[in-house]
DNA sequence: GGCATCCATGTCTGACTCGCATGGCTTGCA
DNA sequence: TGCAAGCCATGCGAGTCAGACATGGATGCC
């Protein structure tokens, strides 16, 4: 029976205005219409509800109570508007919302808790979780919709398509190695150098980890510890047990009794990092003000 | 910052329909749209809101963080404006609403009960309040819009103006006499006969109660108890003790124990009763059902 | 590479809404 | 009683807007 969909937002508001004044005249004047626009507005919003809402009276108007009933629920209406109104500006500025980031693993050791700490700094009120995860499964999270922003990171080419990078950095690669190693103090090191140590690393394949930049480098790495998380790894060279490959991101924040050393850029192609949303979307104002943080973070961690 | 009210309702409805469905083409489809007019209601509620609602992806469109915090504030809307159309609908139909009734006393003993009791049966949800007057006073409120009906009296003439007057029926008088009365039986008596009769009355002067039509016929009524209340006045009567006047609207409910002889209608200018409504005021539709109850319930007297 | 799907947009037409004016109605006052 | 003032309704013209129609660009699938 709701033919005309018609329905102006505009009627409400003359209508609420010439409920609570009593008078078109008077709504005429407040809300900068003429007295016949207000009548006409009237009109339309009586037909599309069929019902008369106002009598008319010589010094005025006053409701019916068809029109006592719609009044309330006209304000509500426009009040729910307002607050949308009012929700969209806060958005807008970011100062509430979702934000959901996925990381791989190095990515939060530093990078991603420095730019998260600025955002809820600047935005209290933003909701922020993250997640960690393969950069091929972040991609894949985003694409369907279950990540704002991902931070991956590129081993060679490019991550899967369907995403919309913005570099962060270039991952170099550096080597932990014991304080007490010969090469501790070196400013930086070839990896053909470090063909005769033995290594920890994550896996132990070296094809398909960091370790497989000493292929290239000309030499079969001998890993004799396995270990996957990074805080163990550290603790295995601390021990003078071997050495390890640490990216960039992770080697600023290697416990004291640790030397990290550079690598030669050559030996290792270095690793781009980017910060990601699914291709096409476009960034909320929260995500937008994430990826800012990200870039700042990214460029104090390349200082 | 609300510069532009062009706010369409139809906006929302599409821009709901756009979220539940993902696609402006299929959104389009159900609406009856072409899928351009839904890409532009859409683009013109972007436009007003300034947020981006949607990203466009290849297979259809997501909603953003704007995009999903407006959808909730969209839909409360929707759902009030259903909400409000169907109060009135149900107002429309009487089903509910607030009724305020006035009436002069002798109404309330039968006219104004019956079509109540009427109107209740056929509207259950109606909120119906009842409020004893003077007719003055009774128009007075009904000007005032404090009463939606009023079921009042004119004595002489008509009553003060600024009303809307339906006539209900002519309140003849008749006599109240004890059982024994000489003149109990009688199909009807001339004021003038009972001339040596002593009287029962509302007031001790007979110039403004219903005496006055005693002053009319030529004698000065012998009051010798003074009541106020109907109820009263019946007991005297019936304990033989006088005779009173009574309007017909209070004569059908007389105690059995009397006789309740009409008078003749040239001594007694008959009273008018109407239903009065504010002039200009259009009956809601509960005050319609009312009105229509009380000209059944009149009818019914009449006979 | 062809095709299907989806959204954006240029264009035109019909409808709508606004302001301006006028008229009818009632009230208050001289 | 005649007049002025205030209120709402309405006829009229100009500007605006939303809709259908058609087309184009972009993407994904076979």
């Amino acid at each position: 029976m709701s033919d005309s969909h018609g329905l102006q937002v505009s009627w409400l508001r003359v209508f609420s205005a010439v409920a609570r004044l009593g008078s078109f005249t008077a709504a005429a004047r407040e809300l900068g219409y003429t007295q016949s626009a207000v009548s006409r507005q009237v009109c339309a919003l009586e037909g599309e509800t069929g019902a008369r809402l106002f009598d008319r009276l010589p010094r005025g108007v006053r409701l019916t109570e068809q029109g006592r009933s719609l009044l309330g629920h006209a304000e509500a209406v426009l009040d729910r508007l307002d607050a949308a109104r009012r929700d969209l500006e806060a958005l807008r500025e970011a100062a509430v919302g979702r934000l959901r980031v996925g990381a791989f693993a190095t990515a939060n050791a530093a990078l991603v808790p420095a730019a998260v700490s600025a955002l809820r700094a600047r935005h209290p009120g933003l909701d922020v979780t993250t997640r960690e995860g393969l950069s091929a499964r972040l991609a894949a999270a985003l694409a369907a919709g279950d990540l704002d922003v991902a931070v991956l990171s590129a081993v060679s080419g490019e991550p899967p398509g369907g995403l919309d990078l913005r570099p962060l950095l270039d991952d170099a690669m550096f080597v932990a190695l014991p304080r007490t190693h010969r090469f501790a103090d070196r400013p930086r090191v070839r990896l053909a150098d470090l063909a005769g140590e033995e290594w920890i690393a994550g896996r132990r394949d070296p094809e398909d980890t960091l370790m497989a930049a000493a292929l290239h480098a000309g030499f079969r790495p001998r890993i004799r510890f396995v270990v996957a998380e990074w805080i163990a790894k550290q603790g295995f060279v601390a021990a003078g047990l071997g050495v390890t490959l640490v990216p960039a991101l992770a080697a600023g924040v290697a416990r004291p009794d640790l030397a990290v050393v550079p690598l030669h850029p050559d030996d290792v192609p270095p690793r781009a990092v980017y910060a990601a949303t699914a291709r096409g979307i476009t960034p909320s104002p929260a995500a937008a003000a994430f990826l800012a943080a990200l870039r700042d973070s990214a460029a104090v961690l390349r200082r």
